[in-house]
Formats: structure tokens, C-alpha cells, sequence
DNA sequence: TACACTTTGTGAAAATAGGAACAAATGCCA
DNA sequence: TGGCATTTGTTCCTATTTTCACAAAGTGTA
């Protein structure tokens, strides 16, 4: 499995140096609150526990942002980070299998921090769809490829049983769908130019049990 | 920041290595509900976008666990990797914070396929409090250090909102808590003997937003 | 202006992770 | 039994990722 890796600009980096992006602009976000205006590589990296270094270096990929001997403005660096991960502009997504899950997703309102908008859910059960949840409207499953072409949507979160999530995925596919986060324990398979990541949190407490049981 | 890294046997793996075991352990099961006796690491790894040879190195930092010309007995793998991993005695865990998600982790049984099982939660509103969800009553957290003490717990997962996150996380390991699965979207500090991991949803999802926005 | 300090941006070096390739086992069949 | 076909375990090589280290660039002060 080649590790993907993404060019622009001439040079390569990979995903690792996009999550990270995604870590500063937090901590940006907080420094920008307490009307903090400058800080260094250093400074701020010293709470993330990633190296000065590698801020600096993941940055290098976009461009030039801070000043030499003075650090970097941290509202020139907030606006700047948000334009390289895309979100400033609005992202609608859609949520399939509003179980208990998917009505969390739902009615949480943190993703709009971040320009992500739930414009439609879809899910099988006779009870759930025709609902409203926090302003989102369920539709019937059977008309997702229809809703997801009319609305135009390209990414979409699935929250359904593993049984369903690769035959959901291929008609996501169909539909348009250019990016999932998956929520199912599954491995989904997708086309090359459909982007596909995983949550999978009894893979992450499995690796907090088996550090647990190998200490020392 | 030094990627961690994980020495046993005389050798050394990365965090990534456990994360694959998991993945394997997911697909053995499947395998053996589907009567499947044996597999070559060659036909296991295909569904899941990694190498054979990565496969077999995976599981020769542990042992020699399959025949040669032959391949793995899906069963006796299975038992292999629930020891390796640790799932192979029960889990009890502690869940902080019976908001949205919250709620949904306690409702959730998959986690019992791992013997994970959630003894306690956490919340602070009169509301929850005294609650039994699934099962499972929701204590004050005034009390958390001294239940998790006299229950002995050594996992928790963090699901409260992210300000007072790392002041639970300073009350956890108090009580002696060794492992945090964190949801909360901040980066927590701990000692170094306590294992942290995080499930960032927004991350994922900015990363995917950054890939459709980065095409070509 | 000169000099002392800071801090960035980056090429080079070091550390890690991944993969090809092959000897060593094993099974099968004539 | 011997030869052929498989498939593992592991070595060694390659690619990627992280860190080091320093020139370049900026600030402040006398
Ligand atoms: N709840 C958790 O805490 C948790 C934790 C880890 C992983 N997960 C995973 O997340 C997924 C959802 O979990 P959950 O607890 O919300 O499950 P759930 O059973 O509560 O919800 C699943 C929803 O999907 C719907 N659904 C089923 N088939 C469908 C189809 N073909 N099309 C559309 N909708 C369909 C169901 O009607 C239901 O509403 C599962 O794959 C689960 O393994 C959940
Ligand atoms: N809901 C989601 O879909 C979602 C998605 C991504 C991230 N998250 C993160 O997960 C966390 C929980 O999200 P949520 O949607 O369940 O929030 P929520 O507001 O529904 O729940 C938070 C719960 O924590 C409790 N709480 C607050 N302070 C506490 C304290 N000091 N001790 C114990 N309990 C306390 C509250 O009473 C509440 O029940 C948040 O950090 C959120 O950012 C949630």
C-alpha cells in the first residue's frame, strides 16, 4: 500500500502534514480569542506536543506566513490556514443512518466553526424518516442518489450498521460523492478519486488496551 | 515531536502496527463466521489496501504464527491477536460526560466484541445524574475519583465539552486512570506513563474538504 | 550605523516505515 | 520418494518523514 501522498506547488507531503494544519488553526483560534496577535513556532507548538520544526516545515508547503525574528500574526495565519484546508467557503454534507450516532452528528453544531453544513440525512427506518432533527429534514434512503444529485453534495458522513456502509458507499459513488468519513467498522472500497476516511474508535481503544497490557 | 514507537522482544514497531493488527482481528472474524478455516496473507490483506509483506512483518514482531506453503488457521489467528492485543480478558471503562455522545457510546454494544465494557459514567448535570442508561448509572463527577478508584478502572473516554476536558483528564489520572480515548476537540496534556488517543472528527473532515479542494 | 538577539525558512542528515525478493518450510501428487 | 507449487518469515533496500542546524531576515538599542 503506497502511503498517499499529495503534490502541489512542485513539493509532496502527506496527509500527516493536513491533519496537523487542521491542529494549528485550532490552537490559532484559541490564541485569537485570548487577543494574543503574534506567536512564534515555538510557542505555539510547545502545547501540541509536535516539534517547532515541523510547523514551520508543514507551512513551507504553502508558502512564506511569518515574519523572521517576530513569529507569525495570528490572524494573517488563521485566514491563511483556513484558505489552504478550503473552508472558507461552505461545505454541505450529508449524514446516512440516523441512529444513535448519526442524531449526534446531527445536532451537533460544531462542525459550522469549520463551514460544514448537514444539509440532508437519509436513513431506512419507516420511524425516522420524515423527521426534522436540529433543522435537518430525513429523508427516505431510497431517494438518496436522487437528493444528492439535486443538492449537489460531494461529501457525506456514514453512520449505518458495517452490514450496509459498502453498498451505501457505491451508491454515494454514483451519486456524485467525491469524499466519506466513515463511521462504520468496515474498510470500504471506492473509486481512486473518492476520498475515504475512517473513525474508528475499537481500533483506537484496542491500541490504548494493548499499550496498557505491554508496559514495561 | 518522536513519532512513539513500541519495543517488546527485542524489537521495536510503530503505533501503526497495532492499528493493522486491529483491522486483521476485524477480518479474521468475519472470515471465520463465514466457515473460512485458512488464509494466505496474500488474500487477507486484499480487502483491506495493505501489502502481504506488511501483513506477515505485523505479525512477526510477536511470533510465528502461520505454516509455511500453507497460511494462517483463521481460528487459532484469532486467539493469537486477542492476546497480543489484550482483548483476550475484560476492559472496564469509564465514560465522562452523558451529553449527545456520550449517550450514544453507552447505548452502543459493539464494544463488548473486544471486552470492553463501560462500568461507569460521568456527568454533571442534575439532570443525568442518578440515570441508568443501558445498564449503565451516570454517577456525579464530583464523586469520579472516588469511584474509579474503588472500582479499579483504568480506561476512560472523555466525551464532555472540550474546556474541561484537561481538567478531567488531571482528575482522572489522579484517580489512577492509565488510558484516555478523548473526543473532545483539544489537545490534552498528561504524564507520560498515561496513554492518550483522540477521535477528531472536525480533523477528519477538514482533511477530506482539503483533498476535494486540492484536485489536480 | 554597528552589534546583539530573535525567529523564520530550508537544505541536508537522521530516523522510520514500507516493500521486494528470496531462502526455508510445507503440502501435493505422480 | 522426488519434484513442483505455495506461502511464510526475514533480510536488505528504498522511500518517506522528521529533525537538525544554519543562513537569511527582521527588531531593538546605543
Ligand atoms: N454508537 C456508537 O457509539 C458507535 C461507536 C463506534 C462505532 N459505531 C458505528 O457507527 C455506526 C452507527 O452506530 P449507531 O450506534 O448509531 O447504530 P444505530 O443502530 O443506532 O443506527 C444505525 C442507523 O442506520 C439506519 N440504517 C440501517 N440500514 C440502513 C440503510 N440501508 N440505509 C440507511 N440507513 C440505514 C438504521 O435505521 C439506524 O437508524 C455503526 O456502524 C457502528 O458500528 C457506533
Ligand atoms: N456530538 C457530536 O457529534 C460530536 C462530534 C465531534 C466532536 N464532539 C465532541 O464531543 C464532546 C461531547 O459532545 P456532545 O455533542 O456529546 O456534547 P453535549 O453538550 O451533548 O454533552 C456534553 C456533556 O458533558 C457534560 N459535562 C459538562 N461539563 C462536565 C463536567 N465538568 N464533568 C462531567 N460532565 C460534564 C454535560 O452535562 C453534557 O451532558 C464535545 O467535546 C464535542 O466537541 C461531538
Amino acid at each position: 500500500m503506497p502511503k498517499s501522498k499529495i503534490c502541489i506547488r512542485k513539493m509532496c507531503f502527506s496527509v500527516e502534514t493536513v491533519k496537523r494544519l487542521s491542529l494549528y488553526l485550532r490552537d490559532l483560534r484559541k490564541l485569537a480569542k485570548k487577543k494574543i496577535e503574534l506567536i512564534s513556532s515555538n510557542k505555539i507548538t510547545q502545547l501540541l506536543n509536535i516539534s517547532p520544526a515541523q510547523f514551520r516545515k508543514d507551512l513551507s508547503y504553502f508558502g512564506e506566513f511569518g515574519k523572521r525574528g517576530v513569529g507569525y500574526e495570528v490572524k494573517k495565519l488563521i485566514k491563511k490556514l483556513e484558505e489552504i484546508l478550503g473552508i472558507n467557503k461552505e461545505w454541505r454534507i450529508a449524514v446516512v443512518g440516523v441512529g444513535r450516532l448519526g442524531s449526534a452528528l446531527l445536532r451537533f453544531e460544531g462542525f459550522s466553526k469549520f463551514n460544514i453544513k448537514i444539509k440532508t440525512a437519509f436513513d431506512i427506518s419507516k420511524k425516522k424518516v420524515g423527521k426534522v432533527i436540529n433543522g435537518i429534514k430525513i429523508e427516505d434512503v431510497r431517494n438518496l442518489e436522487r437528493v444528492i444529485k439535486k443538492e449537489k453534495i460531494k461529501l457525506s458522513l456514514i453512520c449505518t450498521p458495517p452490514q450496509v456502509a459498502q453498498d451505501i458507499t457505491n451508491r454515494l459513488v454514483r451519486a456524485g460523492i467525491r469524499g466519506i468519513l466513515n463511521f462504520a467498522p468496515v474498510a470500504l472500497k471506492a473509486p481512486n478519486n473518492v476520498f475515504i476516511s475512517n473513525v474508528d474508535m475499537a481500533c483506537e481503544l484496542e491500541r490504548l488496551i494493548f499499550l496498557l497490557n505491554n508496559e514495561r
